[in-house]
DNA sequence: CCAAAAATCATCCGAAAGGATGACGACATC
DNA sequence: GATGTCGTCATCCTTTCGGATGATTTTTGG
């Protein structure tokens, strides 16, 4: 990691003797622009990657690490059985009011969510693929999502999938 | 790296250069000098921080990932069979060892799970969209998954997604 | 230091998905 | 009967995904 902040030196030394050679050069403008922009570049270059060092907190790499991670667990499982998703039609339909979403729509999100491509819900539902993905699309729409792995976390977010 | 800080200053020849270019062709204002520097300054240091994650993240992704320090809390599930999703980094780590899936295959999972696009993953994770794309593909090989959707779904079947 | 594993990036190509529209029939309701 | 909602299907077109492959660069571990 020292050897990056190095190279990074040489080369901002580099840039500078470039811009002082330039600099002379063209020696007809009193104190240019170019080099206070040179400077002002470098110092902030130099402040941003030492804050990026700082934020991801990595460490100095000397000794490589050991650096344990505590993942906490806490957790835990309430049990409560016998629903695990049953607290669905009158919530569903609640929702459904909402955002609109029919049935025929859930059905298909639900399929989605279970990783079936478009054409496998059209012959398990016994309907043309075009349809499957004009429901996608409505359900889609409704969802405010673009892509049916985001319908799916919505949905799951909402409720309206297990 | 070394290509990384060659391309930074690389770009910031470039951007001097630019500098000066402009310079001489709108001398007439001569107070520009702060929005000048202002503006590389902001750059750079934008650059800079874009540098040092570059920089440090590698690191970090190797085997302790002090990212794994993930929270995962607030749990009330209905609970089903199966462990919802408690035993995590022990059996989470098992189930890499026995799937082959790294962690930043992992990484890349856990954001197609949330519904991101290749692209949007590739930005938020500074690598290009290729790069994301063969991540997925690896990892939708090692699930046995040909769809994003499915993947996520034996994701969070096998506990690896929350 | 060297070999293996991981991560990065690229390109080509076909398949899947998504957006936009239009249409048609069944049903319920007012 | 007019209206509205749903479900169904289609076409055209663009974007996104995924597969296959090869290459280079780090990182890791012995």
């Amino acid at each position: 990691m020292k050897r990056h902040v190095l190279i990074f030196g040489l080369v901002g030394g580099l840039l500078i003797a470039t811009l002082q050679y330039t600099e002379y050069r063209f020696v007809i403008i009193e104190h240019s622009v170019e080099l206070y922009s040179a400077l002002v570049a470098i110092l902030f270059a130099t402040f941003g990657i030492w804050l990026g060092l700082r934020i991801t907190r990595k460490g100095e790499t000397g000794r490589e690490t050991i650096r344990e991670t505590v993942v906490l667990k806490e957790v835990l499982v309430p049990a409560a059985a016998p629903a695990p998703f049953t607290p669905n039609t009158a919530r569903q339909q609640a929702q459904q009011k909402t955002l609109g979403i029919t049935a025929r729509e859930l059905e298909i999100l639900t399929l989605v969510a279970r990783g079936f491509s478009n054409r496998e819900i059209a012959s398990q539902l016994f309907v043309s693929e075009n349809t499957v993905k004009t429901h996608c699309a409505r359900a889609f729409d409704k969802l405010g999502a673009a892509r049916r792995t985001q319908a799916v976390q919505r949905g799951k977010e909402l409720g309206l999938l297990p």
